[in-house]
DNA sequence: CGGTATTACGAGCTAACTCG
DNA sequence: CGAGTTAGCTCGTAATACCG
């Protein structure tokens, strides 16, 4: 294994991608977001990509956007989300560990050696706050559920959850990092067909959306693909619709009753969303 | 119970495509 | 190249929930 150590940025690397041994350790002599100069000329690859970063042993996963700024890579957004939920102070020791894709796997040491362990309070659960009300909203409003499978009950218009639902609903809330906001869809059949459009929930858009219509990027966790996507703002209402929306529709083979949480990852002035997506009929798709 | 807010859906216009 | 057809974009509104 070659290593090497630059003293300027503390910065140990072995086996610079050579496969999933590629790794890197940084010490937090701040909380810099940067990777270092002579480092990041590997990861120019990855420049634009939202980043998995997964803690060992905890479950937890966080995206983390990588942008390119003024000649440097950095960590942003949902960097300082990461650091915040891990505990993470100044002089911690970061095992940055490569899996592949834009994959990575996590340790995090504190300044005598020793590996921290996510804490309780700091893992991922459902109490996080957006995502807990959004369920909340799931569970109360008719407009917004959906029964089991592909046995979709209409009340109206509105579709009806049961209990199922709500726990899958759950369940990709645990996949979810805590501090990014978010939204739930259950996918109807008008938003996958005809017209092919989805509404954003009003209190998400005008909190967390711009005010005009803009293109934003859907990208699917462990998947490298990412889709460009319309945003239409309008009074009253927004919505993902079009051409873009319908190639994101069938590529990702989405059908009635599936369930999509949409994960904000807003970065300088690109906009992305990570789509975790809880299919009604498991597939090999999803 | 009525006014307001939100969501779902479709109408209508326009652009792109197809075919003779 | 022009007419017919299809698909996309934008907007309006009906339906429903929410709230005072």
């Amino acid at each position: 294994m070659f290593m090497f150590w630059t003293r300027s940025i503390n910065v140990k690397v072995c086996d610079w991608l050579t496969g999933s041994g590629s790794s890197l350790l940084k010490v937090m002599r701040s909380m810099n977001q940067c990777l270092p100069e002579k480092v990041m000329t590997h990861f120019l690859g990855l420049s634009g990509q939202v980043l998995e970063l997964e803690r060992q042993g905890s479950g937890g996963t966080w995206h983390v956007g990588l942008i390119r700024s003024g000649g440097k890579l950095i960590l942003q957004p949902g960097w300082s989300t990461f650091v915040s939920a891990n505990n993470i102070s100044q002089n911690d020791l970061l095992h940055f560990k490569f899996m592949g894709e834009s994959k990575f796997e996590v340790q995090i040491f504190d300044s005598t050696g020793y590996e921290k362990f996510i804490e309780e309070s700091h893992k991922l659960e459902i109490n996080i706050p957006a995502i807990k009300e959004e369920l909340d909203d799931l569970s109360q409003n008719p407009r917004k559920c959906v029964a089991p499978y592909n046995e979709v009950i209409y009340q109206g218009r509105y579709i009806v959850l049961n209990a199922r639902q709500k726990r899958r609903a759950k369940q990709l809330a645990s996949e979810v990092q805590a501090g990014n906001p978010a939204f739930v869809i259950v996918i109807r059949r008008s938003n996958i067909t005809s017209k092919c459009n989805i509404c954003i929930p009003i209190k998400f858009s005008a909190e967390h959306l711009p005010k005009e219509t803009r293109d934003v990027v859907l990208h699917r966790p462990k998947k490298e693909m990412m889709w460009p996507v319309k945003y239409y703002y309008r009074k009253g209402h927004q919505s993902f619709e079009g051409t873009l929306w319908r190639k994101f529709v069938q590529e990702n083979n989405l059908q009635e009753g599936d369930m999509c949480l949409f994960e904000m990852v807003k970065a300088a002035r690109q906009i992305t969303f990570v789509v975790h997506i809880s299919k009604a009929i498991p597939d090999n798709v999803g």
